[in-house]
DNA sequence: TTGTACGCGTTATCAT
DNA sequence: ATGATAACGCGTACAA
């Protein structure tokens, strides 16, 4: 009679359960349970279960344990840009604390042509099908539609430096509004007249929340802004804002400008543009969204985030929801402080 | 009699292909040839399909697609480090370009815990449990037996910005020796005498490269080089090697560093350390490894690589391995130029 | 402790 | 064009 005969292990192509169960003289499940960490198995059959498992070079396939228990221990991370100098760091920490625990990355650009709501939404969509675990999404919108489609179906997402009034998320951001006031204490205290700030894109919650820490800040010392312009969070757009900052007759003394991509802009386009001294002629406080090793030629005051504990509050946040199922979001706003910081001389 | 009832589709909880053949009434053959691109459905039972689909919000299981059709249109990326300012642009290019094609990013950080061969070799099998279509292997090792096991299960691997003697992989690199020779020639127009280099990491191939194409036109010129240090590809190391290369009497009058993140730090040394003029009394020349956003405070000659060309080569062959199902590795060498870049006054 | 059998959600094959 | 049914590889009750 015929035997319906599995193809042998073919050397090419993956092994598979069944394979190893069938050399072992074992059923599956018993090959199941020796990788699975907390199962009981027999140390014999154990140990001939790894022999046949190495001999044929064995992996468990993650994408059918997946479809089996329903975790796919993938976190999907949304991020808009990657050349603006903090995202990186972040994804890489990110990265490797979630592989410490056995998840991955998932990663999605939003690039120009879905940074949208709409793209957005369609792009979270494409990372449903993937069946994540959880979500990050650093520094880009979500529809509340969206976000409570995730709550629905269980999948924890952490809004990462943005807030946005989508109830169902947790977020994780800096103390932005006590970064402005920060920013302009320092100015007031080193006797800035004429303020100037300069803002990241109208739109982000980073940019607003700094201006309105910072206006605070100045309206409780009696202080008018003298000038205000949009950098976009953009080198190029940056620079020229300053010149035309500085087109008028009466000029700004001090600056206080969204971030320090758009702050470096700022000052080679005082002191190469417009022959300007800093911080002789210009006081320029900026903030924190660039990493230290990527600093070059500038002295700069700025205010300075811990994306260490940012990253790590978002993982905790993850894992707590992932594995002890907690529902409720949270929300984590990190301190901020200001420093000075340069790699070369002060001009 | 009783049937077992399917409970209903919750409104909670992804809702399945089943799911949509019920409320359409059809088969589920009906709805997967639906959501294929290329399938033959009537009109009329798509367009239930459709609706079906919509009132229940439902999304194809990617994952369970996987395991059907043995192709999971993920891309594994491995990577060392994020922070070293040119991964994060070509990443990001990657995975816009991979998107367009329907491909997906798997992030693999190799951190220092696992970046010796055999830390690599584990974490590479970690991504073939997720049953990528391919691997870009960026400035990583890999052993030799890893790829050979790749190759066998016929998942195409690229390494990226580093050639390493394996035969079954693909490679996308820099011209490199071409760059080194293009920086000797540089320093030699502007005169220079006492030429110095600064090396990358000792093992990794693009510092060897260029190290290589570099004495090559030195000698062809009848040159000889007067000093030599390893910068570790590392802004600290580099700073400080930089010192020890000028502690002696005679000193170097140019300098060939390795890349151009180390290039900075060589730079400040010399100015800040040592009180040094650039370009009066050292000539410097870099090699492109940060995107042009980055540069701040810095005028550098330096040899352009063009990651652009790097990132769209390694995204064609990876889809012409997969798609084509080609099987012979691809090497791929793109140009390299010299330029002279700022984006601030040369001091 | 071990094995059997079913389910996870989808695609592919083969009739109809 | 459509529908039943068998894989895909693994986890896991449940029974032995």
């Amino acid at each position: 009679m015929t035997e319906s005969v599995k193809p042998a292990p073919t050397g090419l192509g993956q092994s598979t359960l069944a394979d190893v169960a069938a050399l072992a003289g074992v059923s599956t499940s018993a090959v199941s349970r020796t990788f699975t960490p907390g199962a009981s198995v027999a140390k014999k059959t154990r140990a001939r279960v790894l022999e046949a498992a190495k001999k044929l070079g064995y992996r468990p396939n993650a994408i059918a344990r997946t479809l089996s228990t329903r975790k796919s221990r993938i976190i999907g991370v949304v991020v808009s840009y990657l050349h603006n100098q903090f995202y990186p760091a972040v994804i890489e920490r990110l990265s490797q604390l979630l592989q410490a625990h056995g998840y991955h990355v998932l990663l999605f650009i939003s690039s120009d042509s879905n940074s949208s709501d709409d793209g957005m939404d369609s792009l979270v969509l494409d990372i449903l099908q993937y069946q994540v675990d959880g979500i990050v999404l650093a520094s880009t919108v979500m529809s509340s539609r969206l976000a409570a489609h995730c709550q629905s179906v269980g999948i924890p997402v952490v809004l990462f430096n943005r807030v946005a009034p989508v109830e169902e998320a947790s977020m994780v951001t800096s103390d932005n509004i006590e970064g402005g006031r920060l920013a302009a204490q320092v100015l007031l205290e080193r006797g800035a007249r004429r303020i100037g700030f300069i803002s990241g894109l109208e739109d982000s919650s980073t940019s607003q929340d700094r201006e309105k820490g910072f206006m605070e800040e100045l309206a409780r010392h009696r202080k008018t802004l003298f000038a205000r312009i949009s950098g976009e969070y953009d080198f190029g757009v940056a620079r020229a804002a300053t010149r035309e900052l500085f087109s008028q007759k009466k000029r700004p003394d001090a600056l206080f400008v969204a971030n320090d991509h758009m702050a470096f802009a700022v000052m080679d386009a005082l002191r190469i543009d417009l022959g300007l001294n800093v911080p002789q002629d210009v006081q320029v406080v900026g903030f924190d969204d660039v990493p230290q090793a990527a600093w070059g030629g500038y002295q700069l005051t700025t205010i300075e985030q811990d994306s260490e504990l940012m990253t790590r509050a978002t993982v905790a946040i993850l894992l707590e929801h992932i594995e002890s199922g907690a529902a409720t979001p949270r929300r984590v706003v990190t301190p901020v402080r200001a420093v000075i910081r340069a790699t070369t001389l002060p001009l």
